[in-house]
DNA sequence: TCAAAATGATGCATTGAGGGTATCAGGTCA
DNA sequence: TGACCTGATACCCTCAATGCATCATTTTGA
């Protein structure tokens, strides 16, 4: 096998088409560099080069193999300072985890500023329930979520990214909707509730219960994904409570209205990571969560 | 710099995780192994591996520049079979000219005869008239032409590969038309002729002169390129001589007729090129040739 | 708790690859 | 014909890579 060396010292000569310029551009003398040369033709079994006596020419096979070293040479050059950069996290891909519901508001802007920051890292997004992102996490399959608490296991960071409040997403036509004002939690107790699943939503869910008084015969459906309460609601299949960001889906035939006294904090979407994630564009992204705001 | 034997020695332990395990696979003793691989961290300023009273695993730097030995040997290996193949003339370009008449039946045969026979030769086209394919020859922009003689010119080496007869185009109205018959040579002599330029299309206005007693009265234009002929005979300009081949054109207002008596011999196109080229996929053509008709 | 095993690092002697100087061989040019 | 140019060869030297023997550290298991 040739090495290195060899194909610089092929590429000097073929450049210059002449052992002594090409000898002193690789500043050794020009035996040396014949040698390598010959040894270049015999371990490959071609000849690269004619000799004449006023200077040497390309055969097809130099020709074509001139191609061949430029390319690895540069390439040669070049790994080191990528492995660096990749080594540095400035360059790098993070598989990010995050909710349908969570992408409403946050994820452009936290693809927006990490590419201000960050422009040689790639994120990759992977849709998934917050269960799912923290096993993902645990097997390697992602290096971030955006996550619904609670996420207690051994070895996961977290930064909290966003909090917001509950609304009431109601059906166009209900009454109301037709009034137009923030509804009292007492208020709901009477209506026909799309609930979350206690086992797919168990978040949303929990919440929901603390805030109202659900009683099951009220509750005329029951879907994890915040998209599909508002659907249902849309459809008139009855009121639901969703995160104030999803307000901003504009969808024919729902209206939003606020919770009156329902504090800004209630919902909660936090960045998780593994501590010992050897990505190290990963860890700049977490480090840059903790200085900015979304 | 780094060699490629320092690469290869990284790959190997990167990938057995195991000094001892890596260096049976290089076939070499773990000692030497240890200090190539501190030598290629200390040229590149990176731990790669954390050394483990366990075996060792790859620190981030360590697998981003996994990656980059990994092509970086596989281009090494497949350089010189590039090489060859390109050398051996399987593979490459060639740069064919040719003029506007000839592709009208030759090129795509051809080309599909070189297809067949090495796939990996691509045949780059540029169309030009004989007198410029000579020239590009000449100066290396092309490699292969087809070309109408002569072309006697040092080092150029030839093979013909069509002979056809001289047609004539007759304006559709034009009465010898309507007879639909084959028109002798000494018919044309009172008729309006639409003449090829004595210095573009040298070839063809010997020919048609050598044919028929050209008076210059009677000549109503003169074109170099065949195909402006046939749309100035469609135009109703006037009769003109045309490559056997020409007569696949279906162009309205034109209908062809054979000149009694010609010989079908009358045309011809040769493939030409340099014999001393260096191009090895144009001598695997110009072989090609020899071999088959077209 | 202690000996044995596992694993990477180090010391040392040997070999060989790569470089330098001097010179040769073949060709060109005045 | 003689001075030159240019790549190849002969010969020597240095140093880097290898192998062997051994060390240091940690884990394993009785």
């Amino acid at each position: 096998m040739f090495t290195l060396t060899q194909a610089r010292a092929f590429i000097a000569v073929a450049e210059e088409l002449h052992f002594g310029h090409a000898a002193d551009r690789l500043h050794m003398t020009q035996p040396p560099l014949s040698r390598q040369i010959q040894k270049l033709e015999k371990s490959l079994g071609l000849k690269l080069l004619l000799r004449h006596p006023r200077g040497v020419s390309l055969t097809a096979a130099g020709e074509a193999f001139l191609l061949e070293c430029r390319q690895l040479v540069a390439q040669a050059e070049q790994a080191p300072r990528r492995a660096r950069l990749i080594a540095s996290g400035q360059v790098g891909v993070v598989r990010l985890g995050y909710t349908a519901a969570s992408a409403y508001r946050v994820l452009g802007s936290l693809l927006t500023q990490i590419k201000e920051a960050f422009p040689g890292i790639t994120v990759e997004l992977h849709e998934m329930v917050s269960a799912r992102q923290l096993e993902s996490l645990r097997s390697g399959s992602i290096d971030m979520g955006l996550t619904r608490p609670p996420f207690h296991l051994e070895g996961v960071e977290s930064n909290m990214v966003l909090t917001e409040s509950l609304i009431v997403a109601v059906p166009s036509k209900h009454p109301l909707a037709v009034r137009g004002q923030p509804i009292p939690p007492e208020e709901l107790q009477g209506e026909q509730i799309l609930m979350y699943s206690h086992g797919q939503a168990r978040y949303f869910h929990d919440l929901v219960v603390g805030l109202i008084d659900v009683r099951p015969e009220k509750v005329s459906h029951t879907a994890s994904q915040v998209l599909t309460l508002v659907a249902l609601s849309a459809a008139g299949h009855g009121l639901s409570l969703v995160p104030e960001s999803a307000g901003q889906l504009s969808i024919p035939g729902v209206t939003f209205l606020p919770l009156r006294n329902a504090p800004s904090d209630l919902v909660q979407l936090h960045a998780t990571w593994l501590s010992s994630s050897t990505n190290p564009a990963l860890h700049k992204v977490a480090g840059l969560l903790q200085e900015i705001s979304l």
